[in-house]
DNA sequence: AAGAAAAATGTGCACGTGCACATTCATCAC
DNA sequence: GTGATGAATGTGCACGTGCACATTTTTCTT
């Protein structure tokens, strides 16, 4: 291993003449300067990384931004989880977590941390990097892409895509969700031509994609009919009975279901409370425990996942190679389309 | 930032003391190791990477047992990629990696391994850990497991389990994988209700059991007919003729056939040369290219993978933190089943 | 040419850990 | 009680780097 002792034997100098030419800190005669950068061409010189993080000493903030973990049936978890597994396999003990929580169905929680943090200019509490889940309307996402553009603060945004932002993303294309779900659909209905999507919920650009896609694709090796239904903002029993209500008019005509995100529970409620006699099969998204459960009872007959655990190690790991070691941060990291059948969802589960 | 100072100060012991207790050297009154415990419980201390590192400067040596990367239409590539991926992460100056290659079809490659390493009694050449995919007879194997009983070598085995041996396994559970293989078979066959599995090239457990769960399963939900073929040990010519001649006595009988290893392609070709009119549904195994182009022109239906890249990465992963950190080596890690459709497979083809 | 200012270079300590070695303490035989 | 023994505990250095400060060398001013 060449070390800058090395170095500095080989130029004719001191430890401290290598140090100012390696972070060109100036103070360094020209011709010195030539002689230290040919030893370390020479000797391809490597930092350690070690010894520079114990040295520095440096302790980095970095701020987590997810919705809460118990709301959409708990899904957060899992990315959370991811992050937690990736923070604790680095063991660094440089790294400092700081959470924030906010409720994606209320933005003003959302708002308030880009507030605290950009706002008040308070470059104290600005943490050293940042990973968000931007599940916020676009007003809001571009406040924090311009935040996150002011202070040029490294960011990974997962899940979904940060809008108007260059920040790279980890989570999966929408569009191959939807085209594996009209297969899947085509594979498990067995009369008819007509399908359905179901989006429930908030407006979502990724959910739209997906049902989008879906359609598309679906008309491509079917040619038939895409109903495409959509019930947001709401909850409660109105909430379920509207459902109820929309899924009625197309009960007696579709061969199957697509739910574009992890409310299928809902729709097999529905349908359920409807009494249909014939199975109509269902597709749906992210293995929640309540949705795996269906799978296992044969009420919902497929679930696409998007290794939500992966997502938040990959970010979490992408980040912290930032931030201590200097890697670039550039590309998005996408995730595999994953199809879950009862047969494989104990296989899933553990992950 | 806790560190053993503070440990020490803490359980008013010396900074000896504490390391004594952190890696069980013994020579340490018991209640003073509870003290210094509980002291570490308390302020919940972890070691610092970097320090740790810097100060004591151990290449561990890394042998990797994996058959040549070209053989079985490059798979080992994908595991030995994250193992690859896996070291480079860790950037650990520290660690060495010697890869041995056999050929999984003249054991006696894998056997000049294991006498190289333990008969010559060879102590220096011996590695601090080793990985590796037991792909060889259950002879060649047990001779395998009592070199690392005898040296007592931390290792992990990968894609399939080891003989006879305690040691921790990455990979699949072949049950699951022939479920769902025969749960596709099931979705995608359109007549007849009898199918058949084609096991080629090595007598492999895994095989064998991937199959027969496949049979199993399949009566259950089908109450059909399953023909197990098989084909061993053989190539050329001559060998994709009698494949082909097997296949003629069920080609007008079977809804769907599953191919329990890699070698979809070859009954691909087999019943292309019998000129079958109507399509037979093809459940292959593994993302080779090969496999992934036929899949997507429609002549594989659908491929089973256990995500080989994350095998590697995993085990690799394992070994080097018993190695470096003295974390435990015990439990097994599974992969998920996945499957893979045309319309997904360009997610996995990155991987 | 002498002294001051500026530029260039060198020195020394700290970071947290692992490990070899030094020291203290308790135990027991005589 | 006095060595002798061994167990228990403490001390000090090294790892490679960053950074503050000390020292030396050069340049400029009058």
């Amino acid at each position: 291993m060449i070390t800058v002792k090395d170095i500095a034997r080989h130029a004719g100098v001191s430890l401290g003449t290598v140090d100012r030419v390696l972070h060109n800190r100036g103070k360094v005669a020209p011709d010195t300067e030539a002689r230290v950068r040919e030893a370390i061409q020479n000797l391809s010189y490597t930092p350690n990384v070690h010894a520079r993080n114990l040295s520095h000493g440096k302790v980095f903030v970095i701020d987590v931004l997810i919705p809460h973990l118990e709301s959409d049936g708990g899904y957060w978890h899992e990315p959370y989880r991811g992050m937690e597994r990736a923070f604790s396999r680095l063991n660094m003990s440089n790294l400092e977590l700081r959470t924030s929580f906010f409720n994606r169905y209320d933005e003003q929680s959302f708002l308030d941390y880009v507030n605290a943090r950009c706002r008040a200019n308070d470059e104290h509490g600005m943490p050293d990097g940042l990973l968000l889940a931007p599940v916020v309307s676009p007003d809001a996402q571009r406040l924090l892409a311009e935040c996150i553009a002011t202070y040029s603060l490294p960011s990974i945004s997962f899940d979904s895509r940060l809008e108007d932002s260059q920040i790279p993303f980890v989570g999966q294309d929408p569009k191959q969700g939807g085209h594996v779900a009209a297969r899947l659909a085509k594979l498990m209905k067995d009369t008819g031509t007509s399908v359905a999507t179901v989006t429930l919920g908030r407006v979502d650009p990724h959910l739209r994609a997906r049902a989008e896609a879906f359609r598309e694709y679906w008309q491509e090796i079917s040619s038939g009919t895409v109903h495409e239904l959509s019930l947001l903002d709401g909850s409660g029993p109105d909430y379920e009975k509207e459902l109820a209500g929309l899924l009625r008019e197309i009960r007696d005509e579709v061969g199957a279901v697509f739910v574009t995100n992890a409310s299928a529970d809902l729709v097999v409620g529905a349908f359920e409370s409807l009494d249909v006699r014939r199975h109509i099969p269902i597709i749906g998204y992210d293995i929640l425990p309540q949705n795996a459960n269906l799978l296992r009872d044969g009420r919902i007959d497929a679930i696409i996942s998007q290794r939500p655990q992966t997502q938040g190690y990959e970010a979490a790991h992408m980040l912290t190679q930032h931030l201590v070691f200097g890697e670039p941060l550039d590309s998005d990291i996408l995730m595999p389309v994953e199809i879950v059948l009862p047969e494989n969802v104990d296989s899933f589960q553990s992950e």
